[in-house]
DNA sequence: CTTTTATTCAAACAACTGTTTTAATCACCC
DNA sequence: GGGTGATTAAAACAGTTGTTTGAATAAAAG
């Protein structure tokens, strides 16, 4: 463990691959180009990591488990608040919860900009590896979300509410995705602050009017 | 051209590619994987199409063109309509323009369900080869739908007026490419229809309340 | 039928992939 | 300082990729 010198071989090679997956995808990325933009030898990867799966799930895993952390905790704290106020959640907190962990994260570090949009791609990513490893660490919090949206609207049909969710999760992840996107037209670039406007719009496409 | 005989090498080629291209994703689908479901020789792809990426592009541009078309009609249709009756257009009108197309021809076949699968993954396909082909014929689209919602909602600022409609683009296409997807946890699977409430959802936060 | 053109086929091509191997080098402990 | 284990290094491995070649076949034209 090393504090002031350069980053250790297996950091290198965590960062590189983690802007690479975002910036190419995971199978357009060769371990080649990860090992050559780190500066470490080839086999260092299946030394450190044994493949390049394994790789790909250390550099989800590095992330995604205290965001997802952050994501439940601030989803509890709402629902707290509402149970010991006797009343249910209110929508725009439940959409908070998920939306303000998940951007502010982004804009802490770079590093962190290339894994949010990682994962905005990673949910419609054809390859297992990535979607499976991804769709479980987010289960808990679907299932919880669509509780507390049963408890916050309870006139709602499940089905209806349903595809509510599902188009929310659409716009939030193609956001995700976005910020890192050069190739969409000048005029259709998001610019901060997204927080507040992302809320407004799934909180009111959740209460339908 | 033979009409009632079974389809020629070219066409066999374009449907299973377009089948696999949504399934498995560009890069990750080999012509060996094409050629050998079609039942015809590995060479016939680069014989009729040139190259992998001249089939892709075969197989983009032989639906989005008409699909394209048709959203142009309706919304040329609506934009003339409300200039008839001197009123600027509806939100909910210019939403369905685009979206009611789309899913429309989503359901009208099974090749037709498979490409919109695959144009649901381009918008954020890492590689060039999809992306940029698809978004040259986006184009003119974004810009005749955002130019109409300036108007239809005047005192909304053009930085906010970009973000939903972004936001509506994530909905849309999450959409679009969910419904073949079968590794979503079964409660969140979507059912149909589908129309109604996706215009709902968007109109709703593209007023924003 | 003969000739020409379009298509299909099996085989090979070179380039690239993730992984493994074996030796060299490094850091640390007794 | 010698020895021990962790790390790095270059090279080769076997498999897959898109593409090309040249001969065999089918279809069309004269």
């Amino acid at each position: 463990m090393n504090i002031q010198s350069e980053p250790s071989t297996k950091d290198r090679i965590l960062d590189t691959a983690e802007r690479l997956f975002s910036l190419s995808g995971y199978h357009s990325t060769s371990l080649r180009a990860i090992t050559g933009e780190a500066g470490v030898n080839l086999a260092a990867v299946n030394y450190h990591f044994g493949s390049k799966e394994s790789l790909l799930e250390a550099v989800i895993d590095r992330r995604l488990t205290p965001l997802n952390k952050a994501r439940l905790e601030m989803l509890a704290t709402v629902d707290r608040k509402a149970r010991a106020e006797g009343r249910p959640p209110a929508v725009r907190d439940i959409m908070s919860a998920f939306i303000e962990p998940t951007l502010s994260f982004r804009e802490s570090t770079d590093g962190a900009r290339h894994f949010i949009a990682l994962l905005g791609r990673a949910i419609v990513e054809p390859d297992d590896t990535v979607k499976k490893r991804f769709l479980n660490q987010m289960n808990p919090i679907i299932e919880l979300m669509l509780e507390m949206l049963a408890r916050a609207m309870p006139s709602l049909p499940a089905q209806a509410l349903i595809k509510r969710f599902h188009f929310t999760i659409g716009s939030l992840f193609f956001t995700m995705h976005a910020c890192c996107d050069d190739s969409m037209p000048e005029r259709m670039r998001l610019k901060e602050p997204l927080t507040e406007e992302l809320v407004n719009f799934v909180t009111a496409g959740m209460e339908g009017r």
